[in-house]
DNA sequence: GCCGTTTTCGGCCCGACTGTTTTCAGTCG
């Protein structure tokens, strides 16, 4: 048991990289090469660990697994090695691995390099590179030259850098980001660009991204050329070409910009947002038909014949597909749904009626943050968005500093206020919950007698993160039972780009959500947006409630409720999927429910 | 090595860029 435990996707995903690596070295048919990658790429995007999928006897459920990488993985999985893997790994210096990470260096430079320069380990190897770099050995070798001595030298520094603090941007980050850079572009190009459109991860509305990629529709090249690259942010230019050019942010990430003439708009569009695996697989269906896409259009194989598009709509229309929205473009059965018209209608930000988590600083003194703002300004603030209701979820009132009878005051307390408000309005209404932590034994944190008055609480995870799905399963379905939680806040406790979620067993939770009729939420702070996408969908396909919370602490912050629905529509969620677009009357209803 | 409403055999996405070269291999997205 103890050896098979440490195969995480994330490291089965690597090893069969390294083999893909070792078989390009070894000079195996390239499609041998592919079938690899694609496999690290399947477990990567895999929504369970393979290791539970294995348990279950369901590996063959990944596509792109098939029978001989399968068998290999049991064999990892039972025994804690792969006879095969481990005898083509023995073959290739290991000092080659390591190299793979850098920037501009693939399986075939990194050998030579290693091999002229006599590295034989993997721990040395990029410091005897870079130490190789600066006595310019690199430029002597055959096939290399100054540049790729100079480039090699920058791709080090980047990796160090990287491994150090590769950080993604957290999507609204990233998304302010790039509005601000948009705006700057209309600003200072007016007419002459037709459209600006963000491309890539970013138009995807994935939860991180890398680079901010952009395109600029217009007829001038240079004019968009020229505004882009003096962008006053900028920390320096990186690249400038005749359709396009690269900065470097202060993030210390990369905004690269494509321009293309309005009539072929579409399909660069199209091609740039990606991701690369719905494109390879849309690529696949066109060819079926004897089309070919690239960025500037379709191709009839046999005339030769390219057709351009202006929009994307046109561009899959002609491939006689419906629309397909980008947050959909994952290669997760979008194409085929396409083809079906069988897309789902997915929810917009104008269908939230209220928001369903955030903070006040009404004084209860609480077990973790408080807000800044009053339930005051916090209900005006959602008048401001038109919503119905807005729910306040402070935490609950520190265990370790009040008795039993003071925590049951101070919620009173609340009550009454939040009462007195809605008396006053008739626009948006207040509800009053809490987001109470479960304790590592499954109880919560509030006596019954406190729970009594309010609509409803939220329940989740704060503190002794590392217990065993299992245990952790346990302590929350416990916590989720008592009839007044009805929505489990932030369900994987998640911070991105920070700390990994704890794990469960989802098919239980899932379960539990539809048989005590009971919602996961969708938090949509910034380093949250958790739940996370894969999950969502797996949500909607069994028919799981979801509640969308911003979980603000200041009024402004309640404006991330568009990043928390488009988590929602990545994981496929209709506007029947999602609890905040209900009415008042139904919300309250449902959070009425002591189930 | 994977995969299949054209296929259990014979295919497997597409093009740009770069550097080092005189026609292309390697890498990337």
């Amino acid at each position: 048991m103890n050896a098979t435990k440490n195969y995480t996707n994330l490291k089965i995903a690597k090893l069969l990289r390294k083999i893909a690596a070792a078989y390009t070295l070894l000079g195996e048919n390239r499609f041998k090469v592919i079938a690899y990658d694609n496999a690290a790429t399947a477990v990567e995007h895999a929504t369970s660990e393979l290791k539970d999928l294995w348990d279950d006897g369901k590996l063959g459920a990944i596509p792109g697994l098939g029978s001989s990488i399968q068998s290999h993985l049991e064999e990892l999985f039972k025994t804690g090695k792969s006879r095969h893997f481990d005898s083509i790994l023995k073959k290739i210096n290991p000092a080659v691995f390591p190299l793979l990470d850098v920037p501009g260096i693939g399986p075939k430079k990194a050998q030579k390099l290693v091999e002229t320069l006599h590295i034989k380990s993997a721990r040395s190897v990029l410091s005897g590179l870079e130490k190789a770099t600066k006595e310019h050995k690199i430029a002597a070798i055959p096939d290399f030259g100054e540049k790729s001595e100079q480039d090699i030298l920058e791709g080090i520094e980047r990796f160090k850098r990287g491994s150090i603090k590769e950080k993604r941007m957290v999507l609204p980050l990233a998304d302010a980001t790039a509005n601000e850079l948009i705006d700057y572009l209309h600003q200072k190009l007016g007419r002459l660009a037709k459209r600006i459109d963000k491309l890539g991860s970013l138009r995807r509305q994935a939860a991180t991204i890398g680079d901010i990629d952009l395109a600029i529709a217009t007829n001038d090249f240079a004019a968009a050329t020229e505004a882009f690259t003096s962008y006053p942010k900028k920390v320096r230019l990186i690249e400038k070409g005749p359709s396009g050019a690269s900065l470097l942010l202060a993030s210390g990430r990369q905004a690269d910009m494509r321009v293309s003439r309005p009539d072929d708009y579409g399909a660069m569009l199209q091609y740039f947002t990606g991701s690369k695996y719905h494109n390879i697989r849309l690529r696949d269906f066109a060819l079926k038909n004897g089309l070919s896409l690239n960025e500037y259009g379709i191709k009839n194989v046999k005339t030769g014949k390219l057709h351009t598009f202006s929009t994307e709509e046109d561009f899959y229309h002609f491939l006689c597909l419906d629309f397909i929205p980008p947050e959909l473009r994952e290669d997760a059965g979008e194409i085929d749904a396409a083809k079906d018209h069988a897309l789902p209608g997915l929810i917009e930000l104008q269908d939230v009626k209220g928001d369903l988590q955030m903070h006040s600083n009404f004084d209860l003194d609480t077990s973790h943050d408080p807000g800044n703002n009053s339930i005051k300004e916090l209900r005006e603030a959602g008048e401001q968005l038109s919503y119905d209701y807005v729910g306040i979820t402070n935490h609950n009132p520190s265990t370790s500093k009040h008795t039993k009878e003071q925590i049951i005051a101070k919620l009173k307390s609340q009550t009454k206020i939040i009462e007195q408000i809605n008396s006053t309005t008739k626009n948006t209404r207040v509800l009053s919950l809490l987001e109470v932590d479960i304790s590592p034994d499954g109880s919560l944190t509030v006596p019954d007698e406190g729970l009594e008055n309010l609509d409803a609480c939220l329940v989740s995870i704060h503190s002794v993160f590392n217990m065993s799905k299992d245990q952790m399963t346990k302590r929350i379905l416990k916590g989720f039972s008592h009839p007044v939680a009805r929505i489990l806040a932030h369900p994987t406790g998640r911070l991105l780009e920070q700390r990994e979620g704890y794990e469960l067993d989802w098919e239980q939770v899932f379960h539990f959500c539809l048989e005590h009729d009971k919602a996961l939420e969708i938090n949509c702070y910034p380093n949250r947006l958790d739940l996370p996408d894969v999950l969502v969908r797996e949500a909607v396909k069994k028919g799981v409630k979801l509640s969308l919370g911003t979980d603000s602490h200041v009024k402004e912050d309640l404006v991330n409720m568009r990043y928390g629905v488009s988590v929602a529509r990545r994981g496929w969620a209709e506007k029947k999927d999602i609890i905040n677009t209900w009415s008042y009357a139904r919300i309250l209803d449902w959070l009425h429910k002591r189930i």
